[in-house]
DNA sequence: GCATTCATGGAGTGCGCACTCCAATAATTG
DNA sequence: CAATTATTGGAGTGCGCACTCCATGAATGC
């Protein structure tokens, strides 16, 4: 018979793509990081660009869909622990963290400017609601074991956690004299505050 | 001689084109929200369109702008005000009020994402350090009074207070649970809990 | 009333973009 | 080796967009 496609060499390909497509998307924007550009900083022909991701939306999605699953991979690293605040804040600092790499604010707010596409909402979606189920059950566990406040239902905990550090990466993004590595503390204690009793 | 511009009439048919955009922006983005869009949701025919803005992007900084002037306009409201702590919380809660109208969520998001055309940016900028320089004030009054905590020098608490904000605004974007009317009490209670001295 | 300028709609234009097509080559099979 | 199919670059295409142009009418000034 003939070749067939090897999944590794696939795969290297796209990410090497998606690699290039982060930084572009971050520095210009989704208008603005046409497939040209990023074929330019990947080094590849718009050919084989397209022989990858049917589209340029598909390729965002991808991407997205790559962080979700870093995401879920992080936590599950978390499974045996048995002090859920230190886990709580351990999961907002990787997150803060994640903002460090300064293409990471940037893609984010390219693509929240696209949810109108629904392929893209349906993938942020599912990155928030991950996100949230991830922290779920470290707060019952915090809660029943007196470590975290009470007045307040699982879920909406977790919103506000969730809003803390969406807050955190957009002021990384937004003002240059605020770094993760100078106010990564503060956003713990300010967490660790809000999650303590009463 | 002949007709002048009546600042009056020019002024309204602004606003109402800015009034489209904001709705057609909130809902489309900023690339779905094409200038065909705008025109017809306000009403009028493309050459009216240029004739109050050159360009899509003025479009989009002159929103911008009345934004700025319209938070400049209601924190000057509270000129006389001796309790420093109470007109912070006032100012958050303002702005928590102004998410309220659905379509700031998504014009916010919609503009971040263009965030790299220069003009944009400036007017993003601007509107940033104009949230922060009215808080700047009350925060050192707060301090010198012992109402605020003063381990944190006043940039950062100004800092902090918007992330605060910026993260509210943009969980009632993403999460139809997440409502200004539901979550409004405990953004101010958070706040207060992180200003007041430990 | 006449002159001048503003205001307006809409047809038209040029360009930049995502995406297609294909010819050439590389890799893998038996 | 030969057959088959994956992979690649890049020229090309069609379309949708921001923006232009202009002809018509409305408001103002003298």
């Amino acid at each position: 018979m003939a070749r067939r496609v090897d999944p590794e060499r696939h795969e290297a390909r796209r990410l090497q793509i998606i690699e290039a497509a982060l930084t572009v998307l971050a520095e210009r924007g989704y208008e603005g990081a046409t497939t040209a550009a990023i074929c330019r900083r990947a080094g590849i022909g718009s050919g084989t660009f397209f022989h990858y991701f049917a589209t340029k939306t598909e390729l965002v999605v991808a991407i997205l869909e790559l962080g979700t699953a870093d995401t879920v991979e992080k936590a599950a690293a978390l499974d045996g622990r048995t002090d859920p605040l230190a886990v709580l804040l351990e999961l907002l600092g990787s997150w803060a963290d994640d903002a460090a790499d300064p293409r990471i604010p940037g893609f984010v707010r390219a693509v929240a400017g696209v949810m109108h596409l629904p392929a893209v909402a349906d993938a942020l979606a599912a990155d928030d609601r991950a996100q949230r189920d991830l922290l779920l059950p470290w707060i019952e566990r915090g809660q029943a074991a007196g470590e975290i406040r009470t007045d307040l239902a699982p879920p909406r905990v977790a919103s506000w956690l969730v809003l803390l550090s969406g807050g955190f990466l957009e002021r990384v993004a937004t003002d240059p004299d605020f770094t993760v590595a100078g106010e990564r503390a503060l956003l713990l204690t300010t967490a660790e505050s809000f999650l303590r009793p009463a």
